[in-house]
DNA sequence: GTCTATACTTTGATAGAC
DNA sequence: GTCTATCAAAGTATAGAC
């Protein structure tokens, strides 16, 4: 934990707890007590309150996270053995962090989506830029252009609701099954391009 | 909004504001004003409070839900129409209900999985109920013993990641493509019969 | 079993000293 | 910009009359 400038702490300290305990199930007592920052600052540095902090923060982490898919893409020889290293990776991570990380903004997106349209029309833009930008990546890799948007919808997907059931259940099963479809789906697309 | 004993009218309420709010967005004082409830109700009917009622919510609506699943299985006359049925059933739920009705847990499921073991337990059960006796209903529809699990576990990561999407984006997009892509692989284990 | 009143804690938020 | 004290409201839970 680096002497980073308070906002910022802020803001690292709110996406940590927003992806294990939600939006309405972290305070902002937590959050100060979790950036070592006095009760004032969140109100300084975000006057919109709550509601301000968790928009900035539900980008914020959207952007964190696309960053780590762009980075597995550009390393990986090919789209396949990239996909594979993205849920490999993700299942990796989960079991490392006991089943806490998995998507940093799917928890807040549920709760959200029927109770505060700000916050839900942030969820979505996420998502809508998660979905845009990898079509493009997806293109760039071989994939032909109108199979793109739909096979990063069902990769999405597949990821997103293999993320409930193994938090769920603590086992990586059914992001090793949605790992291998989306393999699959990807090396149909290429075949066919 | 029949005349149910109260206990019952404490379950439904509790587990309509589940869904829309989730767990820790729903205040015991809220369950009763929308179960026609006095107060006390709830301590006398759940003595657990808040925890024992979310279980015994979150067992009860995985059983309705299943049910819903069985009963669109049992009507149509294959599988794959079957499969065609729930995705677009699902899809027009959500768009009657304003995107409000997808899962009746995952919701809960994910603000609970770091945080409350009990309830965790719940959800994981609950999931892999469905996983287990998805199962055999694929079985028998024809699909191979040994593809039914993990079809219905990638069938169930379909519906619930797209569910997310969904819910955020206000469209039904993703489980359009969800739904599309579970047929697919329907048809394709039913062809190696 | 039903219902009310209340206790106690935590919530998000504000005011104002420094 | 930092930090403390405090507020009104909402949170869960309990006691006890009926």
């Amino acid at each position: 934990m680096a002497t980073t400038p308070t906002r910022d702490r802020i803001m690292e300290a709110t996406a940590e707890l927003f992806r294990r305990h939600g939006y309405t199930g972290t305070g902002i007592k937590q959050i100060v007590a979790a950036a070592n920052a006095p009760f004032g600052s969140i109100y300084h540095h975000f006057p919109g309150g709550k509601e301000q902090l968790g928009g900035e923060v539900i980008r914020s982490s959207g952007e964190m996270y696309f960053q780590i898919f762009e980075l597995i893409y550009e390393m990986s020889p090919d789209v396949i053995t990239a996909t594979e290293n993205f849920y490999g990776g993700a299942a990796e991570t989960l079991r490392q962090s006991d089943y806490a990380d998995a998507c940093p903004i799917a928890t807040v997106a549920l709760e959200v989506a029927s109770t505060n349209e700000p916050l839900r029309e942030a969820t979505a833009e996420v998502f809508e830029s998660w979905v845009t930008r990898g079509t493009e990546r997806l293109i760039e890799g071989g994939i032909p252009p109108d199979r793109a948007r739909p096979l990063i919808i069902a990769m999405l997907s597949l990821l997103e609701g293999a993320f409930v059931l193994c938090r769920a259940s603590r086992t990586t099963e059914a992001l090793e099954v949605a790992g291998e479809l989306a393999v699959a789906k990807v090396r149909e697309a290429l075949a066919t391009a």
